[in-house]
DNA sequence: CACTAATTATAAG
DNA sequence: TGTTATAAATAGT
């Protein structure tokens, strides 16, 4: 539905991504709220961008009693997978797991950023530089992408913006020689060339 | 989209509600999974139909992955509704936030390993390199200083083993004198100087 | 389920 | 964000 035919694979165009993610999701969200108007049906949607942003669409019956509707609809199924997995000791197991988990990853955080370094030895020393120096590599090369992009828009604004500059001072100079022709002569102060450099097109936050 | 327009109300005809919702549910699918994949969104949509019959869409990480993330995300305002107790949900908070925190952690060390960049702007960029730089360097100076350390640490060893070398070269000289004196002659060959530079008090491993 | 006619969604600018 | 040409979804049969 559009002025071209689409593939089915993720489009590589940052911007165009996040139009087509912006349009599609109003959208689907529409479709979803028609489906369950005409055809009364529960409907629950929920939609992450890339960047993590919530959105979400419920019928009227509110997304949680939807939610626990499914869960206890694929209760049965889980059942079969996990036979009792609802006592206290599973979740205390769990949850001390999880914070083992976490304390791993603090450390490795730590480690990443160059603190308790003295539980290293030498060779943990020289994996982590090692690391870290591709990290810096990597992140260079994004950060220089970025910035030529950015420059690059901008070169496109500033050309966008002389032409419109140009354009309009030659109205200018034009309405000015008119009206001074009106008049009967030409008055050289009040010929002059305006500069329109800011006040333009800036998006809302 | 039809031969006639649409009203945004109930369909009454059980049948056309029916045919409706068969044709609609299948569309609504389809374009949850477009989106999902054009955008690189993540999708969870839920559909029961008047008689309750369940149809789900989700984006490959999983309904229960998504469900999840939804509920962490909402926790905020979940929190402020209910007070805690030691209740089962109590729990399943208690999970979410832990898990929550681990994702955080792994997306921190994930953009220090210098993946996933894509999600940083220039501003991000920059902070995480200097961060980065902070660390190197501190790794740096670590190292700097264990190899120091190895280095004297070795320098004395050698020293150690260069003394213990030359007392036992005297000795053995010392013996050689004593035992030519002893048989009336000084044999030139039998005089050497010992040069014992491994298999000195190697510690266990 | 297949076929259109007509509506609706949306890709590109 | 708004417009337009075109693709896609679908109501009615």
């Amino acid at each position: 539905m559009g002025r071209g035919r689409v593939q089915l694979k993720r489009i590589e165009n940052k911007i165009s991504r996040q139009v087509t993610f912006s349009k599609r999701r109003t959208g689907l969200l529409k479709k979803a709220h028609e489906i369950s108007v005409l055809c009364d049906a529960d409907v629950a949607l929920i939609v992450f961008s890339t960047k993590g942003k919530l959105f979400e669409y419920s019928t009227h019956s509110s997304m949680e009693s939807i939610l626990e509707r499914y869960e206890r609809y694929s209760y049965a199924e889980k059942l079969l997978i996990a036979p009792e997995a609802e006592t206290l000791a599973s979740w205390t197991l769990e949850s001390s797991k999880l914070k083992a988990k976490i304390e791993v990853l603090e450390k490795n955080i730590r480690h990443y950023a160059g603190e308790e370094l003295d539980q290293l030895n030498l060779r943990d020393l020289q994996n982590v530089e090692q690391q870290i120096e591709t990290a810096l590599k990597r992140i260079r090369t994004k950060k220089n992408q970025a910035m030529h992009e950015s420059i690059s828009e901008l070169h496109k604004k500033e050309k966008a913006l002389q032409e419109r500059n140009n354009s309009l001072s030659k109205k200018v100079l034009l309405a000015i020689h008119q009206s001074s022709f009106e008049r009967g002569g030409i008055s050289t102060n009040s010929c002059c060339i305006l500069h329109h450099d800011a006040d333009v097109d800036d998006p809302p936050h």
